[in-house]
DNA sequence: AATATTGTTATCCATACGACTAAGTATAAA
DNA sequence: TTTATACTTAGTCGTATGGATAACAATATT
């Protein structure tokens, strides 16, 4: 029931970087060579290679080298185990009867602000 | 069917923090005042005030002054959003039809490694 | 064998982050 | 009216982050 904090944290470190996110959006379509991944950003190789560095740190890709090319893969693992933080804190949200905005919001199914 | 990108950022990065995750955490339960927030935590007030200030920044709380004490609350808005980007991953891994992994699981609905 | 591709390592740099202390403000309690 | 409470502001400090260049290594291609 341990949700692995240090795996959140980096999780969502990683996560907190647009270059990053569009990294894992790729390879949520298929495995990818890091010059592939690397093309659609203008920024230098090396750089951009810290991104990847993070997100193969925080768990939530993998990679290989096989001959000169490194192809990386998205790892499903770290992405499941953060979005379950998301559905405990609903779940929290769900036990709350104290307040008329969720209770409202029981009655009918709806969603309402804050 | 923009996902905001820099709000991701600025909640992602809000999220990276476990001090900061627990106060989401407290918060899911329902509203609380900044005291009662920090009390949990062995830190001083001005740093913990400083991840009430990312949390609002990042918009996933927010809070109102009345007499001297500030109250928080959560703002369900951006952590649905979040969860959101997550769901649009599943769907993108979802859409592959060219691994053997993939084929498996769709065919027998079983979760399996990477 | 020479050249091009693909990644890697080593530095460097400016800025952001997360923690602290010290000192101040505003409101409530005694 | 003094004192305690609940923040708030300002400034410091060490480390991490995200970018860059330069130089290197390993493997394909021609």
């Amino acid at each position: 029931m341990d949700n692995n904090i240090a795996a959140l944290d980096s999780v969502f470190h990683a996560l907190a970087d647009p270059t990053r996110r569009a990294v894992v959006q790729q390879l949520a379509r298929g495995p990818a060579s890091v010059s592939e991944l690397a093309r659609p950003f203008d920024m230098a190789l090396p750089s951009f290679l810290k991104h990847i560095g993070v997100l193969e740190a925080s768990g939530l890709i993998g990679s290989e080298k096989s001959g000169r090319v490194r192809t990386c893969r998205l790892k499903r693992r770290r992405l499941a185990a953060a979005e379950r933080w998301f559905e405990e804190q609903r779940a929290l949200w769900a036990g709350r009867y104290d307040n008329l905005d969720n209770l409202l919001e029981t009655l009918n199914g709806g969603e309402n602000e804050s």
